[in-house]
DNA sequence: GACCTGCTGCGGCGTG
């Protein structure tokens, strides 16, 4: 059998040669095998600069090399998520692809439209895009589809574990489905990953038809060693002399982390903040280097970049306090320690956070993981007494070293999602009729879920008169009505993910960063922000625009958010944890402290009969113990029927009053399959971007596809009772 | 009880 390396074309050798590559990766020789010896689509995982990049494109530009198309359009498609990994992989695709004299167009936002004109002139070699350019290539110029897309071969889908089900996957794959007809061939398709839960989800996923016939290349897991601390605190009172835990948790962190390379993840964007602050004030009262830097969505692009540049530059320790934004995508080259404080909201996200350290060969990953809990009274609450932060992140990281990660959510109808390309699919070909669109979208694209009569539903809500998205036209066409052409003419149309409304915060004519508007905002307030502190010298509303000046105190801004998805898995483990008498040894004494007294408080809860725990005259606690879309369901069908609820990992603290049945009473109710009206209380059902579009029925129907389970009630309810 | 991501076409003006 010839080797991967002799498969490849001519141009490709050189080019590795010139690299002084010892030999292709592994996961790059069995990738080349499967491209250059079948026509299987293909799902390629290894972490971030594991080298899926190449393993993907060599390939398949040596077949495009050997056997070029005789049609016009580009050879090759790469569909990412962010802009700066489209900038970032066209660098480096420049150079091999030069050997093959093959053009290299990268395609979003930022892109100067003159290097678009010329691309959609000649259009040939590898297109990188985003799909909102995508999208908006087919509004734009749906007729030219066939002339810019025919010599198309492969697709490569990166980041596609971040996609998985998500709105803007869904749009993605709607996209390449709606590629794939107007061509009227398929499309071979290269997804790259990160470790993914489920396999055979996501080749389902890749290849909706076909899954059978999607080969994976997974790299043997990196088998760097793992060193891991969870440390407990406690926050003190405010009398208390002691210092605060996150005084505690930032003296730790400034002398664990300084004079290295580190990423600290602290959860919400106002915590960043507060760690920054505390820590830049560390810094100058030792008279140091600042190397501790906020990094997060909020701030600007030229402080992202510069804390960026200095991770990757190596030339001066940094640690970055941050979000979720230094979680995936563009390569910040490798970390010494991983920070993570409080509990994450995902094993994946874990994995994928800790995944940016010891990557180099012989240096250890390393995980800092910091949890606060709250300082118990005689009134203690029963969740804080549970200590449930801590034993989210223990059962987290549990789960993370069995290797175990969240698999996608599958089911949801996404009818937000199919608005936007009901009027995208009308605006690319002009008009459509229903049955078409329905075979379209429907039984060829992603939203499979959906049947006639929902899509019939939904075609109905965009053509009343309120709504006047579509209208109908005498021969039956579909066409945009008035405000859909308003709509889908507006460039901020092509996006199907929401952005809240935000104020510019500006210094001395330089930009921050952005706020929310919730925020109570006026005149003379001081504010954290940015990791530095500010007077609000004045609020322009009508340009959304905060002046700002340098001060001496301030508060952390309120960001806001929706709550977290956690897992049934998860909330599994936590209660395996607190019904045993596990002692992890990566924990510090107040961890274990903090730990066995969860187990104590736990086991005093007496939960009985079954699952219920009786707190007093009206008051309850239940065990789920199941994640939160069921847990959630049980809580909206608790109110229906007029008990007030808050709602926990796993647990749910339920009050009656005198016009509640018992709850006992009203649990055998519903575990007898009684019908519940789980909306009785209108909780908002707005979430997504074309939601105000649809009438209440079908916001329910949404809902109830993607957030809650209302088959699994009664199997619930019958699990606490007993 | 949280985070992240994206964006066209054209008119007007200056410059070679």
């Amino acid at each position: 059998m010839s080797t991967a390396f002799d498969k490849l074309a001519r141009p490709i050798q050189k080019w590795i040669r010139e690299q002084d590559w010892r030999e292709l990766r592994d996961i790059q020789a069995r990738a080349t095998h499967v491209l250059m010896d079948s026509d299987a689509d293909l799902i390629v995982a290894a972490s971030t600069a594991g080298g899926k990049t190449e393993a993907a494109f060599l390939p398949l530009l040596s077949q495009v090399f050997n056997d070029p198309s005789e049609l016009s359009g580009f050879d090759i498609l790469y569909v990412a998520p962010l802009k700066a990994l489209i900038t970032d992989q066209a660098r480096r695709l420049d150079d091999v692809c030069r050997e093959t004299e093959l053009p290299v167009i990268p395609w979003h936002g930022d892109v100067p439209s003159s290097v678009k004109a010329r691309a959609l002139r000649h259009p040939r070699g590898v297109l990188l895009i985003t799909p909102e350019s995508l999208e908006a290539l087919f509004i734009r110029r749906g007729l030219e589809i066939p002339r810019l897309f025919g010599a198309t071969r492969a697709v490569i889908l990166d980041e596609l574990h971040s996609v998985l089900d998500s709105e803007r996957g869904i749009q993605m794959r709607s996209l390449l489905a709606r590629l794939e007809q107007s061509l009227n061939r398929p499309i071979r398709r290269v997804g790259l990953s990160a470790t993914l839960g489920d396999m055979e989800l996501a080749k389902a996923y890749l290849r909706p038809d076909n899954p059978e016939n999607v080969e994976t290349v997974i790299a043997t897991s990196g088998s760097a060693e793992l060193q891991l601390q969870l440390r407990g605190y406690v926050a003190g009172d405010k009398d208390d002399d002691a210092p605060s835990a996150t005084d505690a948790i930032s003296l730790h962190l400034f002398g664990h982390l300084r004079g290295s390379d580190n990423l600290v993840f602290a959860g919400a964007r106002q915590t960043v903040e507060i760690y920054s602050d505390r820590l830049r004030t560390l810094c100058e009262k030792e008279h140091l280097p600042q190397e501790f830097y906020p990094h997060h969505a909020s701030l600007s692009r030229d402080h992202r970049d510069f804390v960026e540049r200095r991770l990757k530059d190596g030339n001066a320790p940094t640690t970055a306090i941050c979000t979720s934004t230094l979680e995936l995508g563009i390569d910040i080259g490798d970390v010494t320690c991983v920070g993570q404080i409080g509990a994450p909201f995902s094993v994946a996200s874990l994995r994928q956070r800790l995944g940016r350290s010891g990557r180099r060969p012989g240096k250890p990953a390393i995980l800092r993981q910091y949890v606060v809990e709250a300082k118990l009274t005689p009134t203690s609450n029963f969740s804080d007494r549970l200590r449930l932060g801590l034993v989210r992140a223990t059962a987290m990281i549990e789960l993370l070293l069995e290797g175990w990660c969240e698999p996608p959510q599958r089911g949801a109808l996404h009818l937000s999602t199919l608005v936007h390309q009901i009027l995208s699919v009308i605006a690319e070909r002009g008009g459509v009729r229903a049955q078409q669109l329905y075979g379209m979208l429907c039984q060829k694209g992603p939203f499979r879920q959906v049947d006639t009569q929902l899509f019939l539903d939904v075609l109905r809500a965009l053509g009343q008169p309120e709504t006047a998205l579509i209208e109908q036209a005498d021969d039956g066409l579909l066409l945009l009505g008035a405000k859909g052409e308003r709509l889908v003419e507006h460039y901020s149309f092509y996006a199907v993910f929401q952005t809240p409304e935000e104020y510019r915060l500006i210094s001395g004519g330089k930009e921050l960063g952005t706020l929310p508007i919730d925020n109570l905002i006026t005149p003379g307030m001081l504010l954290i922000f940015s990791g530095r502190r500010w007077l609000i010298l004045e609020v322009l509303d009508r340009d959304r625009i905060i002046m700002v000046s340098p001060a001496k105190a301030g508060v952390p801004p309120l960001f806001g958010g929706d709550p977290g998805n956690i897992h049934d898995r998860v909330i599994e483990r936590m209660f395996d944890i607190l019904e045993s008498r596990h002692r992890p040894i990566y924990m510090d004494a107040t961890a274990l402290e903090l730990l066995e007294e969860a187990q104590c408080q736990y086991a005093h809860l007496c939960f009985d009969p079954g699952r219920i725990a009786h707190l007093g005259d009206k008051a309850a606690v239940l065990a789920t113990k199941t994640g939160s879309v069921r847990t959630t369901t049980l809580a909206l069908a608790l109110r229906a029927s007029g008990f007030t609820i808050q709602t926990h990992d796993g647990l749910l603290e339920v009050f009656g009053n005198d016009e509640t049945p018992p709850l006992i009473e009203a649990l055998s109710a519903m575990a007898s399959g009684k019908p519940l009206d789980l909306f009785g209380h209108s909780p908002n059902l707005l979430f997504e971007k074309f939601h105000p579009h649809l009438t209440e029925g079908l916001l329910q129907k949404d809902a109830l596809s993607a957030r809650l389970d209302p088959d699994g009630l009664a199997e619930l309810s019958r699990s606490i009772l007993r």
